[in-house]
Formats: structure tokens, sequence, C-alpha cells
DNA sequence: GGGGCTTGCCTTACGCCGTAAGGCCAACCA
DNA sequence: TGGTTGGCCTTACGGCGTAAGGCAAGCCCC
């Protein structure tokens, strides 16, 4: 008796895919800092030992990690070109950047993680070869799809970087929180006029008052204007 | 007798200075990783525990860090704009990113440090005022200053990213690496005749492949040059 | 069918890390 | 002169990554 009834098995014997999906998974709810072999072993129902026979050490299951995104990137990115197949080289690099961020979002630790990386993870390549591919498409040299590489920057990752972040902390004390403001103002004469300019014409929708989806897409826009006059045949 | 000789005193009395100091010495010469509070101690000839009596811990000794060169560059930015007194806007605010850059080399650790931090550190908004008075005397609205805030995002605090650094580890077994390449440009035909392309006309002085200035001051131009429409006066 | 090998997981232990708690000694001030 | 204070040290705790080895179950080949 037994080996026939086997789904009865307390646990599958664990493996390099499923301590990966579980370390993406723990990541994503809690954040970079509480991976520890230590405790995605306790995740797994297992010692953290154990996690050695299917991982090279902590180093590999950062690799894995970066990989996981970096391949999840460059599919989210082929398929949203894939969607547009009539579009110009604007709208389809505009999709794949677009879609990069999407996954970002959904991996907020993932930007620090790929940029704290020595080198370009391997995964990336695939990913910038698929924007090299709709640039030469287009009709751009290598030369000028190289330095636009370069110019996207991080952006062709998706990277969302909240510049301001006025919320962090809380609200409470907002007497306190005013008084540094006007503080602030005299120092900072120039921010503060911004700031007092944006908060007043705020008859558009954006929440809070930075909408980074807005910015992302006007940095977008930017880009792409400074690149469109590098083209042979402009 | 003794206090009147005091030069000969074995070591002055360590102040969170000295301390930060030591900090940005190690970190220059060592990494990142090398900044432990042990380490740190021992660099000044102290044991561990010393340091808490002048630093909060070391959380705070990180924030000492990121106010020490965001303030190295905010001084900077200063310098550079204060030398190109008739400039406009462009060339004012050119200087002001390469003197941030010029920073940012000096201390390649900043970059990860300061986008590591949960908030904007105070510093950096003093830098950022500077811009913002760069482009509002340029004739720029709040509105579009705040997204070419946004636009420049890392550009502006002069992160210097090499997105292609194909000599990292060495040039060990060269014949593998030709057999990789080889394999490369099979799964990354784009990739691979990017590579070609820039390699074999090189004519001009790049050194290695990836001149990283001159890419920086590519970016520069293209956002300048999209910026330039949202001119009021265009 | 049984002995040896492989596989998968566990136990123990080491040297790092940040830091809480408290001790000791010299300088200073009353 | 004696108490207080400040600067530095000692000890210790829990957590980290991981080296070294143990132990039981399954497999292969004779």
């Amino acid at each position: 008796m037994g080996s026939r009834m086997g789904a009865r098995k307390p646990r599958e014997p664990l493996s390099r895919e499923r301590a990966l999906a579980s370390a993406i998974a723990l990541v994503d709810a809690e954040g970079m800092e509480a991976l520890t072999m230590r405790r995605l072993a306790a995740e797994l129902g297992v010692e953290a030992m154990s996690l050695y026979h299917h991982l090279p050490g902590k180093a590999g299951l950062l690799d894995g990690l970066v990989d996981a995104v970096a391949t999840e990137i460059t599919s989210a990115a082929e398929r949203a070109e894939a969607d547009a197949p009539g579009g110009d080289w604007r709208t389809r690099l505009r999709l794949r950047f677009l879609a990069a961020r999407a996954v970002m979002l959904r991996h907020p630790w993932a930007p620090a993680l790929l940029s704290s990386r020595p080198t370009v993870p391997a995964g990336v390549y695939a990913y910038y070869d698929g924007i090299l591919a709709t640039l030469v498409d287009g009709g751009f040299s290598y030369r000028i799809a190289h330095r636009a590489l370069h110019a996207f920057g991080s952006m062709a990752l998706g990277f969302a970087q909240e510049v301001f972040r006025p919320d962090a902390g809380g609200e409470a004390d907002a007497a306190a929180a005013e008084a540094e403001m006007v503080a602030l103002a005299e120092r900072l004469p120039h921010l503060a006029a911004m700031v007092a300019a944006e908060t007043h014409d705020a008859a558009d929708p954006t929440l809070g008052w930075c909408d980074s989806q807005t910015e992302f897409e006007f940095t977008l826009d930017l880009l792409f204007d400074g690149l469109e006059r590098h083209l042979p045949r402009a």
C-alpha cells in the first residue's frame, strides 16, 4: 500500500522553480529586506540549508529573481508590440515601455535590484534587442539607435521614480507640516512657488499633485521629439 | 605636567564630523559593503559602540552620507552656474548637470544610496530649487518646469549608468567569449548588428565603444531640444 | 533480493552584522 | 575633595549567509 495513493505525500519535493516563485511572492508582499534564506525556507516548509541543494547561495537566488523579471518584461513588451502591428516606431516603442513599466509597478523592488547588479542581467539583453529592432525598423541607424538606448536609460525599463513623495510618513501634525512649509518657502523660493502654482490650478484631474503616469509619458514624448530629428531622412 | 604639551595626545576625541569624513573615505575606497560599524570604528582607532555616542545608529550614518553628497552636489552646481553668468538656460542647466555628474563620478556609491532612501533626502531639495530657478529664469512656467524636473529624472543627479559593460570580469578565455558572441548574434540579431556597426566605423576617438560622457550629453541635448518646444513664446 | 550509491533534507556551528546594557576611568566643577 | 559627567570599552543577544557533515529513503546493478 502507499505508492498508488501518492497524492497524500506531505509535500512536493522542492525545486529551483518552486523556490524562485516563493521568493518572488515573498518579496512582492513584504519587500526585499524580508528575503532571507531562513525566511524563504520557512515559507517553503523547509530548513534554510535545504535551499542550497537547488540554489547556488543567496547571490544565485537574486540572480534568479532578476532573470525572472527580465523575462517577464521582455515577454510583456513583445506581446504589447504584437498587439499593434501597423503602428509607427513611436507608438510601438511607447507600447513596449509602458508594458515594461506595468511589470515594474507590479514588482516595486525590481528597479533597485536590477540596478544593483554588477553587470547587466543577461535577460535584459533580449529586451534591448527588441527595442533595437523597433528602432532600426523605424529607420534609425545603429549609431543613433545605440545612443537612443542610452538616452532612454532607466525609462526603457519603466522605472517609476517618484521624485516627490510629500505624503511619506503620514499626516500627523499638520500644523508642524505647514510651519515647515513656510520655512521651506524662505529657503527654497522656487520650489515653494512651484508647489503653489501646481496646487492652485489643479483643475486637471491628477491625483495628489504628481501623476507619475503623466510625467512618464511627458518624458517619453520629450525624448521621442528629440530623437525624431536624428532620422536620416528628416 | 601634561596639559600644556597637549599635542602629544594619542588621538583627537572623535566626533560626528570625523566619523562621517572617515566613512566617506572608506566607502570611496572600498565600496558600500565595506561600511560596517565595526570596520568604521577600527578605521578611527576605536571600538564599534563608541560610534553610538556621536551617530544615531547605522541608518543615521547613511543619512549623514546622503546629506554630505547632497550638499556637495548642490554647492558644485551652484559654483558651476556662477562661473557662466551670461549664458542661456540651456548652458546653465548643462553646467549644473555636469557638475552633479562629476560629483557622482567621484562617489560611485552615491546613486544607489540616494535612490535607496525611502524619501527624498532633504539636501536634494536645495539642489532641485536651483534647477527650478534656472528654468523659470529661462522663461518656463512652473508647470513645465515641474515636468522637466521629472523628465530629467536621474540625469539631473548625474547618475552614470553604464548600460553595457562588456569588459566586466576580465578578458580570460577570449575564445569562449567569441563563441558566446556568435551564439548571441543568433538569438539577438539587432544587438549584434549594433555592436558590429559601432565597432567597425570606430573612426571617432571614443574609448572602448561606449563613451558615457558622450551618451550623457547626447541625452541632455535630446531632452533640451524637446523641452524648448514648450517655451511659452515659441 | 541485497549492498552500495545517490538524493533530499536536516543539525550543528562559525564568523560576520547591528546594537542594547552597563562598567570604568579621567576630567571637571562645586 | 568628592560627586558628576562624558567618552570609550566590554559583554552579550539575536539574526544573517553558509561550510561541514549526518541520516534516512529510493534507486541501480549484480
